[in-house]
DNA sequence: TGTACATCAGTGAACGCGCGTTCACTGATGTAC
DNA sequence: TGTACATCAGTGAACGCGCGTTCACTGATGTAC
């Protein structure tokens, strides 16, 4: 049953994004190879024609995720103010529970602690996630002429992670909220003028 | 070879400590209760005349080590002004892995992902140590009359969550020192009276 | 206080299960002539 | 372009392994008289 090179291509494809979307909703542990298999429409045994190991899947899952987090803010923020722009990228990645057109969440916020313990390549992958999205958010704390914006944006980053972190540890839905919520208010704090240090 | 009913409380929390502090420096599906008992010098027959399940542990564990966290923070505050005991807190929280004096480590922020996807049982006690760091947080927030005391004890309380959890995901020591330093900034910046409204 | 019996903490072997991975096999695709 | 053979994507069964959990057994502890 060989399949023509692009039927592989496409197959392998299908794989990733299985794996992306199972992954992130289900966490990497409770996700064998099995499931992402049966998702992408084949069988188990099939696997080890794509990838030499799980790890290298996970790796090339979550690359996946953050590539399609990025291309939705790219399509989101297009002709926005740089205002307009973190508001829409932290709305986003707040709200990402939500939103239909992300069919993959970010690794960071779901898988945190599980990616510490992978293998580098998957590790490697998440802490370059990281940095692209600093530099992202960077760009615009930038262009709004906030003071010292790169260390802006990565304190806006630790919100965002922490924030959808704990919210979906939440079983109750208003607490969930509250805290989602409550992290617009802290980005909007953390893009006013550095703080001037108080008298002792 | 029946033990005195002394012996088996001491047992008991001995196997609890273990778990804790297993579950928390190396994940929860890679620590085995073969792991834990062996760490409390026991085989692993022995755990199921102590406990249901593994997730009855997970769920002692957390709530153990949440209780140590808060017992620190109470000991290391004695006396501080509201100032000093917020940049206390928020320090030993960042820097909870150098801390000898803090055997086992923030379940949040060292297990976010995997708490989420356990039974009820654990989840509420990592709702309710979320909910316990806020309130402690906000009690010194609220002494030091900030505005909206609460919600910057939440942001807070975000921001420690979400740094320590990247700051854990670098190998590079540099890249972690410079999230977790950063941090502070923001609770800082956090701190001050809320941002006003701009006009547009 | 002393004795006889019930209890039960801990052991070590065993259980079933699902996992990641391997493999012989199939047959359509790709390639060499 | 047509033919013969090599390749290899996918299948389904099997592998070994470690896991959480169970269990018969042991012998010191607890208890009832």
């Amino acid at each position: 049953m060989r399949k023509s090179k692009s039927d592989t291509v496409e197959t392998r494809k299908r794989i990733v994004s299985a794996a992306a979307e199972l992954f992130l909703a289900r966490g990497i542990t409770s996700t064998s190879i099995s499931d992402v298999m049966t998702v992408a429409g084949l069988t188990k045994g099939g696997f080890y024609r794509h990838f030499d190991s799980k790890e290298q899947l996970i790796a090339e899952a979550s690359r996946l995720a953050f590539d399609y987090l990025f291309q939705m803010f790219e399509s989101k923020i297009e002709g926005k103010t740089p205002k307009q722009s973190l508001d829409i990228i932290v709305h986003s990645y707040l709200y990402q529970r939500q939103l239909k057109e992300l069919v993959y969440k970010c690794p960071l916020s779901n898988l945190g602690s599980e990616l510490k313990r992978s293998d580098d390549c998957v590790t490697a992958v998440a802490v370059d996630g990281y940095q692209r999205l600093v530099r992202e958010v960077a760009r615009h704390t930038e262009r709004m002429k906030i003071a010292e914006h790169e260390a802006a944006a990565r304190s806006i980053v630790s919100v965002l992670v922490g924030s959808v972190t704990l919210s979906e540890l939440m079983f109750d839905g208003i607490a969930a909220k509250l805290i989602l919520a409550n992290a617009e208010r802290a980005v909007h704090a953390l893009c006013q003028p550095a703080p001037r240090v108080r008298r002792v």
